[in-house]
DNA sequence: CATGAATGAGGATTCATTCAT
DNA sequence: TATGAATGAATCCTCATTCAT
């Protein structure tokens, strides 16, 4: 099957591509923020041309979707809910908590400083990551604590706020973190 | 002393005039945001023409340091901590946090969107932040939860993610508000 | 009335640098042609900076709009349709147009160098040109061809194509002139 | 000669290629004018992709004078008037007009709006045009003009403009055409 | 001090052209 | 020959800043 091959191949070297670029762009957005970065500047960052990155891109603002998605876990967290309701709730926060920490203090952290700025300031991004993240998430962790709370296994309390608090706790020592608080640098793997 | 006089009324209206200029920069970079934000439009917001501005600040950025600086309190939050060593702490939290947040909740919440995406992104102004704000800011909660500590009346743990804990928490959820979650926007005010 | 002064000054101002930069546009058009024309060579030509260009014009495509503007005498035309109709009509035809020649073989040529071009190509403005001069134009001619048939003084043909006759001779001269036809040129002052 | 074959077979494929990528420039062309037309558009269009333009054509220029060579039938034209001398010029010109008019009138018209904007704005082309079509041609007819006056089958007068008469009539028919002169349109065929 | 026209550096984007496959 | 990804020069336009009035 050529033609099959051939077109597997072009998708492979085409999203190899994309994620070239797109982490060229986090890396000099994180660096700069978003507006004093130059193209030029991401373009040189991976190391090809211009005009190369609109062969991938439509445009710098596609540059910022592009790294919002890798945000995105949505389909992903719909399964850490969804499976393990056996154990009691605080075990499973900690895991929970345990599992994202470790991904976004990681990797993720840049991408946090590309992102936040932008989708404050920007009605249309954040917009679209309201509706196509934050809702969500918050749909299934609100669903999950009242099933919980169902049982009788925790108490209740206004379940909105109470789902937000945590993620709330976290963004905030991320932003905390990010605005170079050097406690949180010396201590960031002890938070959770 | 007719020059004094003069001097101090043209103090006065210099320091009006800043204020106008800072309000209607407020305004519009909440709305649009620092970098899509034209002068014109501030000074259009203001009532002036856009060379005026230049009188009263020295470029595009003078006018992000001056809404910053609107945010220090510094001085003034020294007296909270100082005050009432007296009261039991959970009381003194509460207080401290109710006194916050009506300040935050109503008029700083624009300034937070203006402030956080410059600042995350911005070297120069975070570093002035975190010198002149964060730091004294913290140092003196960690001293007076020391001094609680000492006294036996709360648990020790470590003392520098113990003060970050609840600033956090506070700045996760106003992000999380300014990132539009509707959940927050109606239940804003039972937040504390 | 020093508002009133002023203003006028203004707009008297205003209007001139109009003129200075369509002046220098139509000339650096006429010679490379619209597209081929950037705009610092038309600000160098005006003997402005870039920048300035946008203080008086939205866009290039404006100056098109703003050179075409000059070419259009449709209020003016009204009142030579309108005056004469008592001369017989070889003589009428005969004096319209040596008005007309002398205006466009002095100064409008460049014009029609710079217009004819865009308006084959370009749709949107071929609608506008269409409907605001030509069509008026040529309605206006028709109904005075009427009024002459009508008095028996001029057999009847059709009125639509006799009409575009004589309009078209000049603009086929005029084509063939831009053409560098060496005849035309020489004996231009001779067509009429 | 099997050498001597496959050069035909590959000659009339190349000129058939050739043809195809005309055919789809002039019409892309004719759609948005030269300028705004890209490469991409004309390969798109012809089915097959950008690179394969330039082995055929040099530059994108050269597609436009692949399509003005198109408007050349000087060969031909010579044909014309040496054969007929022997009708009368009413005749002759009538049945001249004809044929000119219906090949243009079907075919030909998208030519022009292709080839008049570039040739008013791009000296070059003009020059070539000049030389390579109009001066013979209209050589051909001042003579031709000539021998009917000698024979004094008809008014002399200055035979330079009167060769450019009914060319420039036609010539402004058409622009006038191409402006979209609805009375034309309508009656285009009547026009002879 | 206030004004706002003028400035021109800077940047996103386009697109003709090349060339390795 | 055909392809189309890569290139990077070229250009329109924006907008912070200046300065003569």
């Amino acid at each position: 099957m050529p033609r099959t091959d051939n077109d597997a191949l072009q998708e492979t070297l085409i999203a190899a591509r994309r994620q070239q670029i797109l982490d060229a762009a986090t890396k000099v957005f994180a660096a700069k923020g978003f507006h004093r970065t130059t193209i030029r500047e991401i373009a040189q960052e991976a190391g090809i041309a211009d005009g190369t990155i609109y062969n991938y891109f439509a445009n710098k603002d596609a540059l910022l979707l592009g790294i919002l998605d890798r945000l995105n876990e949505t389909g992903e967290r719909e399964a850490h809910f969804t499976q393990p309701t056996a154990l009691d709730p605080e075990h499973f926060l900690r895991g929970y908590l345990q599992h994202r920490w470790e991904r976004f203090a990681s990797t993720g952290i840049d991408l946090f400083r590309v992102a936040i700025p932008e989708l404050l300031v920007n009605p249309d991004l954040r917009a679209h990551y309201q509706q196509e993240v934050l809702a969500p998430t918050f749909a299934l962790a609100e669903t999950y604590l009242q099933g919980l709370a169902e049982e009788g296994r925790m108490e209740t309390g206004d379940p909105c706020l109470a789902t937000r608090a945590i993620p709330a706790l976290i963004l905030g020592l991320i932003v905390l973190r990010l605005l170079d608080d050097p406690c949180l640098e010396t201590h960031w793997n002890e938070v959770p």
